[in-house]
DNA sequence: TTTTCGACTAAAAAAACAAAATAGTCGAAA
DNA sequence: TTTCGACTATTTTGTTTTTTTAGTCGAAAA
């Protein structure tokens, strides 16, 4: 009762690994389970299926970007500054990610429809987390935006096209292409 | 001699229509050959693989588009106004080809890798396009860009972006989307 | 000379089937 | 409350055979 979660924690944790060298597909629960040291039965006490358990790695994985987030927001006192840090932290982080689930990302770009059914969970999280940050801005008289939603939906937009990007493995992204980016956000590309 | 280009043609306009039925995969040669009454050997004379075929489709739509961009571009007289009627153009005939390709819209999101080795083709052509229009701001003293071929970048994955919303099918984008994504991208998000 | 085609081959895909692996259930025991 | 072994029902895998399909070639038609 207590320690129910416990044991689903220490699943993850441990399926984690499993998931990140041979993807969702060629992950067995008796994998899972002889690297936990139970029997295979005994997962599904913990966990309904094999989704559940996939389930579980992704909501600690996205735990750990939401905290970083949440620090890196907080670290800087200008709506500017949060921008820019929301968006580095959360492409570097991406890519880590990208990096450390290696087999995940094969079936990505193979089976991108599977991957998106867990992602399309975080995105409403993430589009509050844009406007909040937008919306702070408007109230100190920095940002001026008459559509808020809409706006957080084009970065939104652009966020997906950077990942996507960075995904293909085109090309290795910098800081200075997210500065460039935030430049134009900022400030457009009218003459004043 | 003369005429092997429009046999080509021919074979393309005809191919075209069983690829977008059926996809690359299911189309076979022999029902290319029955459409255009010839017998299937006969294709290899004008093209030398099946895939040569599909480029060719494919070649024709996008002198379809390049046309229709170009002279979208040709009726404004502002960059900013250029800017806007390629993208907005670009959307709209990309969905008009999402649409009419619907089984190669499948093939898209199974087998993302092998449309992007038919699209990665025409990038170049793009960011020249755009760069072209950009440049044009500049010299006209509208737009202020420090860095033309970053800018350009951000726009273009930004279009990535936006693609993926569209082909997703999560939205249906209005030509009020773009001319929000254009109002953030001339005149920025910053107070004045 | 240019274009078409039927007959052919080699490779790939599909079908059929058996064997193995795997997700998930259940009742009983620790 | 938690664990597990034995079981079942699906999937997946492996194998063999058959069929389909891409692509070649040389000869005939235009």
């Amino acid at each position: 009762m207590i320690d129910i979660e416990k044991a689903r924690e220490e699943i993850a944790e441990i399926a984690r690994d499993i998931f990140a060298k041979f993807g969702f597909k060629k992950t067995t629960m008796e994998e899972i389970a002889k690297a936990v040291n139970k029997a295979k039965s005994s997962l599904y006490y913990y966990f309904q299926n094999k989704e559940e358990v996939f389930q579980a790695v992704i909501e600690r994985e996205a735990n750990v970007l939401r905290e970083k987030l949440q620090k890196a927001i907080s670290q800087e006192n200008t709506p500017q500054g949060k921008l820019r840090a929301y968006i580095v932290t959360r492409m570097k982080a991406l890519k880590q990610l990208a990096n450390f689930y290696s087999a995940l990302k094969d079936e990505y770009l193979e089976n991108y429809k599977f991957i998106e059914k867990f992602r399309s969970k975080y995105d409403e999280e993430e589009k509050s987390a844009i406007i909040q940050i937008l919306k702070e801005g408007i109230d100190n008289g920095i940002f001026e935006i008459n559509n808020v939603e809409m706006t957080t939906q084009a970065i939104l937009i652009t966020l997906k096209g950077f990942e996507l990007w960075v995904f293909q493995g085109n090309t290795k992204w910098t800081e200075k292409d997210v500065d460039n980016l935030l430049e134009i956000l900022f400030y457009g590309i009218m003459k004043k």
